[in-house]
RNA sequence: AGUCGCAUGGUGUAAUGGUAGCACUACAGAUUUUGGUUCUGUCUGUCUUGGUUCGAAUCCAGGUGCGACUACCA
């Protein structure tokens, strides 16, 4: 029985090359990114589709920086991104910069030149906005158009030997001013900038702009097929011109709609803007949607590529709803993470036949979903931590949990029943009092009484602390970007809520970066910031709530 | 206004002229020593008008809606 799987619209198109012979070496794509900010889970996105495509034919992925402008890239950035892709489970066949060919781009320039297709202007930026025309208006030529090859050789010579000040000159291409696609209006090529590069330093004053780096750049690097998001499929013609005049390998751009996410914002510039005006900790703040941050979350990696694939590609615009990435999440700590018990809001209970000072150990298993996880010993005593929600007074019907005369089962431990409570003069519940079942004991229970409910619980006088840190949707609002106004108003003000638990004995020594399961609550990820002794967790993700909804509904 | 692109349940994505499917969400139930997991079931969709055809989500034409483009950013 052969399944057949759907194949997205550049598989499609891939098979077809490979059908008709066009990638007699296989294909080749690349992860292309500006070192200029961190990566996010957009980029996710680009990186399991480049990789992916190049793994399931067969082919090549390179990794390789856009850094054509000086300004904006750091070396950092680099170091970060590189992290963040091998994080994600992909290596780069070969690892490039745009800069790595800064001379070869200079040649291609120069033979554009001779060819008559490429000229220097001395108009400044302001005169090259005015004279570009508009949506509807044809733009002019400039009057340093049809300068002499020869000329323009020199000057264009000139302008790398740092004979002109920044935005005296540009080499412009010679296309069509009339075009009606704006990029074809005579684009700029290169611009004086004399700026320190993070790689060439000061070796060049003069840099390629993207149209003219990039699709040349995937050229020298036989890159086959070359996957970039809708916004550059206006630059498709231009990126075949220059492909064409200057007779080099054929490389083809293919678009696919890019990746947005709801209650947050994936564009670098607001996400710069969140870090540098301290809305969040920095570009690693797990409330943030990079890579990094949702590494520090607590995000498995392979959660990340589950959802990347699931939610597929496709040419329209879109908003994937938030709830899918954590479903993915989930999906994949359920599978591997280790389960503790963490009371987060305490209350105590008091075990009256159970022997004061007495304690005994009991064997938990890790995870139920995984019988190699092992097990820890639990130390038991007759004064507990459990959840104040797991008790009520005057419970409903349908409630599994504890109150005045009901039973249920401490995980791991004995059955108990509630007997008394004591409250404080506000009416706050200050203790609760149980009779325990002695021969109920976890596997090996013998008493015969069937309980609904089964709630979690840590022995006082063993129960460490842990900082907690709480964290919820980053935005108010589904898609900021689509509201008026500055999107940092629509900035959720609960983001994150610090708090403490009392944690198990085992958990306190957590290695930071490991994710785990607080029973029945969520999914806790150790932070770098632990201290011995004091450990910290970033909530990953709660588990699903049905008796929360159950409650909403009421 | 010009050019280009895109329209399938609440969300994302299939069906490539032949039964509109999958995942998430929502809802209902079964199982459960996590109100978790797992399992079963239910609801909800082809932007519009016309054309071609035995047959159209698919092809054609018009309309409507949405998005992108007028950086010496990428």
């Amino acid at each position: 029985m052969a399944e057949e799987k759907s194949l997205n619209f550049l598989e499609e198109i891939i098979e077809a090359d490979l059908a008709t012979g066009k990638c007699p070496d296989g294909i080749q794509t690349r992860f292309p990114p500006e070192p200029n900010g961190y990566l996010h889970i957009g980029h996710a996105s680009s990186i399991v589709l480049n990789f992916g495509l190049a793994k399931k034919y067969g082919g090549r992925c390179n990794l390789r920086f856009d850094d054509t402008n000086p300004s904006t890239e750091e070396t950092e950035y680099v170091e970060n991104i590189q992290q963040d892709i091998q994080w994600l489970g992909y290596q780069w066949d070969s690892r490039h910069f745009a800069s790595d060919y800064f001379e070869q781009l200079f040649q291609f320039a120069q033979q554009l030149i001779r060819a008559g297709k490429a000229y220097v202007d001395d108009s400044s930026a302001e005169e090259i906005a005015a004279t570009k025309g508009s949506l509807t208006e044809p733009g002019k030529e400039s009057p340093y158009r049809n300068r002499s090859v020869e000329d323009n050789l020199k000057l264009f010579q000139a302008m790398r030997a740092g004979q002109f000040a920044d935005g005296e000159k540009v080499l412009r291409a010679k296309v069509d001013m009339a075009h009606p696609n704006l990029l074809l209006r005579d684009p700029i090529m290169y611009r004086i900038k004399k700026a320190h590069h993070h790689r060439t330093g000061d070796t060049w004053c003069i840099y390629p702009m993207y149209d003219f780096a990039h699709g040349q750049s995937d050229s020298i690097e036989q890159v086959t097929h070359s996957i970039c998001t809708l916004e550059f499929i206006h630059h498709r013609p231009l990126y075949d011109w220059f492909i064409e005049q200057l007779g080099i390998f054929p490389s083809h751009q293919y678009e696919f709609a890019r990746r947005n996410l709801s209650y947050t914002v994936m564009s670098k510039r607001k996400l710069l803007q969140l870090v540098q005006e301290g809305h969040v900790a920095g570009w690693d703040d797990p409330r943030m949607p990079t890579i990094s941050g949702m590494r520090r979350r607590g995000y498995p990696a392979a959660a990340i590529r589950q959802f990347c694939e699931t939610v597929g590609i496709a040419k329209r615009e879109n908003v994937v709803d938030l709830g899918l990435l954590e479903f993915c999440v989930r999906e994949q700590l359920n599978k591997t993470a280790n389960r503790y018990m963490m009371v987060l809001n305490p209350v105590k209970l008091i075990i009256t036949n159970y022997p004061e000072g007495q304690t005994e150990s009991l064997e938990a298993e890790y995870n139920p979903e995984d019988t190699h996880a092992g097990s820890r010993e639990l130390p038991f005593s007759n004064t507990l931590w459990i959840e104040r929600e797991d008790f009520m007074e005057a419970p409903p019907k349908k409630f599994f949990r504890l109150g005045p005369k009901l039973m249920v089962r401490l995980k791991h431990a004995y059955i108990i029943e509630c007997t008394d409570f004591k409250k404080d003069a506000e009416g706050t519940v200050q203790e609760i009092y149980c009779r325990y079942i002695p021969e109920s004991r976890s596997g090996s229970d013998t008493s015969g009484i069937h309980v609904k409910g089964t709630i979690h619980w840590l022995s006082a006088p063993h129960a460490q602390e842990a900082d907690l840190r709480l964290y919820d949707r980053l935005f108010r609002v589904e898609n900021p970007s689509d509201e008026s106004g500055d999107f940092k108003e629509y900035l959720n003000p609960d983001s994150l809520h610090h708090s403490k638990a009392y944690i198990e004995p085992s958990l306190a020594a957590i290695p930071s970066g490991t994710t785990f399961q607080a029973l029945r609550k969520g999914y806790f990820c150790a932070d770098r910031d632990s201290q011995a002794g004091q450990p910290v967790f970033n909530s990953t993700v709660g588990l699903k709530d049905a008796w929360a909804k159950e409650q909403k509904k009421a």
